[in-house]
DNA sequence: CCCAGCAGATATTTT
DNA sequence: ATCTGCTGGG
């Protein structure tokens, strides 16, 4: 990459002089950021450090192109990364210029494939109200045809078919084309292959595409169907597109193909080249019309910031941004306006391990602020309780609760902080993770939707089939499907003729029931004649469904507790529905139905709800807080086990955690557990690696490792016996507190280790080592927070041996008896 | 066909 | 620890 150009404003490509108005639009901003919002040309490239105001160069870019008239808003489309930058984006648009950005398509490029395919399904053999299948229901699918096909049998699993054929899609490579090159004398391949065919025609065969199918079927269609495609090429003057270090080569072909110049094919392609699959390499399309020059292509993106190699993003798509649009320019942003210098130092430390890039320091001008707080907790609970401490500490003196977000690398790790946080009374929401639309009873409902919607989907008709329980079974089920195949029916319409499906006349009530049921709401949700459902058609008929199939009175009518949440949440879903009639007077049940697929919890804008935000490091991309709790700073977890045999699956995490540091705006907390329950297994935690590529001077330890490590004891002397080893440091000293003088030379190639002798004795009144503490039922315990308890059982053995005690006061504990801050009475 | 009880797998990150 | 799927008795 080149260095950034140092431009006068004025000085950049060919330019339309925006009218009056503009001054305002690049006000404040600084020389780089100004020529990011003027430079005109066929392509730009903004490096974009954390936190260099991007967002602000991307919206004032696009509002600059509509307020000179240069762009229409139907000209512009901006690809962001979640629905809700999405959002974000739009609003701050509109915040600069009003309505005139009205039109614009502000999307993901999932959103937008979407829109662009539900246009034009019909070219290639699907129906616009196609389905779109989470990685749940493409699982469901995939467990089906690996049985089927008894691919297990040959080691294949429906969770490694899924991410192989995810891997091979955003590739854009299909059955077809990677059998030619795989070795096909291997039975495992073979099967695999066939696997993923059938997939692909079960796909097909249910009106459906799944997440990777969305960009892939698109760079299909625009490569099958050339005038389709100049269509939108015709239409899109400009691309804009954020987050570009994490685009994957399918994202990447269809940014290509949308940037082309318009190609004003006349040629007849034919629809069903290569069988329904996608075309490869096809020859660039002569440009006939000597038409409209490509459009131009905006893209941001930093690459230290690049965190999802593992759904195929690639680097390249960045680092070689210029070779593949020549003439590009490239604009650097380094100057960060959103940390304290703090923050920004442990930052640049720790992403300056990572060797392979291009050195960038990001600097700020705001002060050394606050020092970055440390805190190590015994167990992860303790650890949520110092979070929830400090939440409140900052609370009280008048930190917003939205202002504050706490961060962890895996989902699981979000159950202790809530337990704690409820117990804390500290108002909080989680985002994304275990979301609402993955419980049962709404995807049951989905299904109810998608079996109205888009009947040819088998998967959701059998999914509520016997839902609630209708005495329909296996033997029933393949009796319909049998009948539906002979009859050269769909599974659906064989529902509508009970009588001829052979069972017994109780169960062709049933489906009789089902059947007059999914009739009668898709009279609501579809109507026949063509004109627009109402709008609350969608609440309407989902409250139709739920209510006649008998679904909620059978919730109501048990007895099992949880089925009363379950009630509520439906409700919840039917109030969705309500809210979606609301904002889209002209939505449709496909629209509804869409939005649910593509748009994430984490995509809830009510950020105004004032409490503190959970999420994974990875969701909180993009986003920025005043204060930020990254937890589970441990090794195994950040960075996770699984990455360590990946390649470049370190220097990802290590980009991940500094992704996570450079959110916060002035406060930032690490912390840690020294235990971690995991699989109901309480594990021993070692400080992540990362830790110590911060200089020791910028972390307050409000209790260090040492402090909570034992003195090295017998207890840690298994731990010790790891080979300890130094690693490139930070060139700023690691940290005293690590000890790391008495490391060896930091420049020992060794595996890091992170063992624990690394922590010095630093043994406060509050620790103890309790390796030897013979504990067994009955005996009285006095524990530093929870006071005297009675042991009721001991389990486990050596290091993790674990006692069940009923405090007095505090109730029932499980305590690991090695590191627990208790005494024996 | 339904249910209870048990065995086994399972959690890295996301659209 | 929790969820899913299987199995055997109703």
């Amino acid at each position: 990459m080149t260095e950034a150009p140092l431009i006068v404003p004025g000085s950049a490509g060919p330019r339309t002089s925006g009218a009056e108005g503009q001054d305002e639009l690049l006000a404040g901003l600084n020389p780089q950021q100004l020529e990011a919002v003027t430079y005109r040309g066929p392509a730009l490239l903004i490096v974009a450090g954390a936190g260099s105001g991007k967002t602000s160069v991307l919206t004032r870019r696009i509002a600059s192109l509509l307020r000179s008239r240069e762009a229409w808003p139907s000209q512009i489309l901006a690809i962001t990364f979640t629905n809700k930058a999405a959002g974000e984006m739009r609003e701050r648009v509109e915040g600069l210029i009003g309505d005139a950005a009205r039109g614009m398509w502000i999307s993901t490029f999932h959103s937008a494939c979407v829109r662009i395919l539900r246009r034009e399904a019909q070219q290639f053999g699907y129906t616009k109200s196609f389905t779109i299948y989470d990685s749940g229901d493409s699982r469901a699918l995939l467990k089906r045809l690996v049985k089927e096909h008894e691919a297990d049998a040959y080691g294949l699993t429906p969770a490694s078919v899924q991410s192989r054929i995810s891997k091979l899609k955003n590739e854009l490579s299909d059955a077809e084309s990677y059998a030619r090159q795989a070795n096909m004398s291997d039975p495992a391949e073979r099967v695999f292959v066939e696997v993923f065919a059938d997939y692909q025609r079960q796909l097909q065969k249910a009106n459906a595409f799944d997440f990777d199918d969305l960009i892939g079927q698109t760079v299909y269609l625009f490569r099958a169907f050339p005038q389709v495609a100049d269509t939108y090429r015709r239409r899109f003057r400009h691309i804009l597109v954020d987050e570009y270090q994490d685009t994957n080569h399918a994202q990447y072909a269809l940014i290509h193909e949308l940037t082309r110049p318009v190609s004003g094919a006349g040629a007849a392609p034919d629809p069903y080249a290569s069988n329904g699959m996608m075309i490869f390499e096809p020859d660039p399309a002569p440009a006939a019309d000597a038409g409209e020059p490509g459009a131009s292509l905006t893209v941001v993106g930093d690459s230290d910031q690049s965190i999802y190699a593992f759904r195929g993003a690639d680097i390249r798509n960045i680092s070689e941004f210029e070779r593949d649009f020549p003439g590009a320019r490239v604009v650097l942003l380094e100057q960060n306006y959103r940390s304290t210098q703090n923050i920004l130092s442990a930052a640049n430390a720790v992403i300056g391990n990572n060797f392979d890039r291009k050195d960038k320091k990001l600097w700020s001008d705001k002060g050394d602020g606050d020092p970055i707080i440390g805190f190590t907790g015994y167990s992860q609970h303790d650890e949520a309780q110092f979070v929830a401490d400090e939440v409140e500490a900052l609370h009280r003196a008048g930190m917003p609760y939205s202002e504050m977000a706490v961060f962890y690398r895996t989902n699981s790790q979000s159950r202790a902080l809530e337990e704690i946080f409820i117990r804390s009374a500290v108002p909080y929401k989680i985002m994304g993770g275990t979301k609402f639309y993955d419980r049962a009873e709404i995807k049951d409902a989905l299904a109810y939707l998608v079996a109205v919607a888009n009947p040819a989907d088998e998967m959701s008709v059998r999914r509520i089939l016997n839902k609630p329980r209708r005495g329909i079974g296996d033997v029933t089920e393949t009796a319909i499907a049998r009948f539906a195949e002979e009859h050269g029916i769909s599974f659906r319409d064989a529902l509508s003729m009970p009588a001829q499906l052979g069972v017994g006349p109780k169960i062709q009530a049933a489906i009789g029931q089902l059947d007059a049921v999914l009739t009668e709401a898709t009279a609501i949700l579809i109507p026949a004649s063509g004109e627009l459902p109402p709008s609350t058609a969608v609440a309407d008929g989902l409250s139709l469904l739920l209510g006649k199939s008998g679904y909620l009175d059978a919730l109501r009518a048990s007895r099992d507790p949880q089925d009363e949440a379950r009630v509520e949440n439906l409700d919840e879903f039917v109030a969705v529905a309500r809210d979606f009639a609301r904002n889209n007077p002209e939505g449709t049940i496909v629209d509804f139905l869409t939005e649910v697929a593509l748009v994430s919890d984490a995509d809830d804008l009510d950020d105004e709800s004032g409490s503190v935000s959970l999420m994974t490091m990875h969701t909180a991309k993009g986003l920025e807080y005043d204060a930020v709790f990254v937890t589970g700073v441990e090794e195994d977890l950040i960075p996770h086990r699984i990455s360590a045999g990946e390649p470049g699956g370190p220097q990802e995490e290590r980009r991940l955690f500094y992704v996570g540091i450079t959110r916060a705006r002035k406060r930032l907390h690490l912390s840690l557990a020294m235990t971690r329950a995991q699989f109901g297994e309480v594990t021993v935690a070692m400080p992540s690696r990362f830790l110590q590529e911060i200089p020791s001077g910028l972390i307050d330890w409000r209790q260090s490792p040492g402090d909570v490590n034992s003195r090295g004891g017998m207890q840690s002397r298994a731990l010790n016996a790891r080979r300890q080893g130094g690693f490139g440091g930070s060139s700023s000293g690691s940290g005293d507190r690590f000890a790391v003088k008495a490391l060896p030379g930091r420049d020992s190639l060794k595996p890091l280790s992170t063992a624990m002798d690394k922590f010095p004795n630093r043994v406060t009144a509050k620790m103890r080592d309790n390796g030897d503490l013979e504990l067994a039922a009955g005996d009285r315990i006095r524990h530093v927070d929870f006071g005297e308890g009675r042991v009721d059982a001991v389990t486990g053995e050596g290091a993790k041996r674990i006692a069940h005690v009923r405090f007095d006061s505090a109730g029932q504990k499980k305590l690991l008896i090695k590191v627990a801050p208790i005494e024996k009475i």
